[in-house]
DNA sequence: GTGGTCTAGACCACC
DNA sequence: GTGGTCTAGACCACA
């Protein structure tokens, strides 16, 4: 995995574990990657990666075993999809049209970039 | 104006500017408010100001007169919509299908959000 | 005449009458335009000409005669291209060869471009 | 290091920093100091190597690790000689040549300072 | 009047 | 510890 720049590297480890939960890649109750090993394998600070994990902690998406581990919580997909799908309405959709209204972009412009991504999504 | 928090107040100004430039509020070779005089009005330090500006001449939105002021450019307008374009295209949509999949919002949803985002906007 | 932006307009004017002189264009005790004249001319603060003048006068490249204009002075070529030798000679060529030294340009590479500089002159 | 008064002091230090790389006495991956450190021994303030900073990343010379510090980019050296070459070309050599022919300096009398000045070198 | 630079000092997020 | 941002205030060159 490669950070971008401009945004801080524990908010990407939360957005990318959130993801691999939405997939489905991790179940609940599977046991998630150490600090330590996670770190390693980004090739980042161990302090960086626990930020992250507190996060979702305090988030409710994994819960931790004290001596044992991280593992991903009941409910995990449900709740973030369904503050993923809040805050998506909320902020991301309003910026989004302002934008497109500023540069001209049309709802058919973005239909047909939505059928051209899924092409290239399947291929 | 007021500045949300979280992104620097720079680069909101720059953003609005840009702005002022896309809707066509402030024309090609309009002169722009001059450093203290636009710092006074957001009630921010000139220096931050001075900062944003530096930043649209280095894009080439705007340019300065040495003991005058700074000036609109004569294609900030299409400079600033293309590149606005192009970051919209290769930035914000690829993340927005991404998002889209993963919470599991169609293209149908995103067109009524269109609709219902349009009419508020007119009413 | 088209100025550059990064050096003062005042400095890019002396340059330019300086040039004026050494080439032969304007003669001793030829009368230079007139301040104002020249500010229309250029496009230019009339302060910014006074500017130039008044440092040209102080270097005695040109007089003033009251209630008539400026003049070139009658020493004015060979001591504008004695000053310009000698900065020349003392500023200009130390930072040449470092930057050549820096850059890996040899004096070949030099000789080559002087000759083509002369052709291009020339055509 | 002085800094010569008559060019701003974060110029300088990028270009001080360039030649750094351009000599090789540092190479690309090697860590630049921290601004508050540099800040220290050129007896600055730190904002004003953060500006020098800020500006060799732009230009891609150095790049950013958050949190970590500043490192050379593997492609510095190339990139910055290059860069200078083409300034070099563009800018100093027509100037130079405009200035030789009207002080009446030959090519040759080029030839002569250049070899006095690469003896005064090596002594 | 204009912009440009610099300092001093503070606060913050991040690693 | 690191860089990033912002403020306050000063000084300067320039038009």
């Amino acid at each position: 995995m490669r950070f971008e720049q401009g945004r801080s590297i524990y908010e990407q480890i939360v957005e990318y574990i959130e993801n691999r939960v939405l997939t489905g890649a991790w179940q609940p109750d599977d046991r998630v990657p150490s600090v330590r090993e996670l770190a390693v394998d980004l090739g980042v600070n161990p302090n960086t990666v626990q930020r992250s994990y507190s996060l979702l902690q305090d988030e409710g998406a994994i819960y931790n075993q004290r001596g044992v581990g991280y593992f991903v919580s009941s409910d995990a997909p449900e709740r973030t999809r369904s503050a993923r799908r809040r805050q998506f309405e909320t902020e991301t959709l309003p910026r989004l049209f302002e934008t497109m209204e500023m540069v001209g972009y049309s709802i058919a412009d973005l239909e047909h970039a939505w059928t051209a991504w899924q092409k290239g999504r399947t291929s």
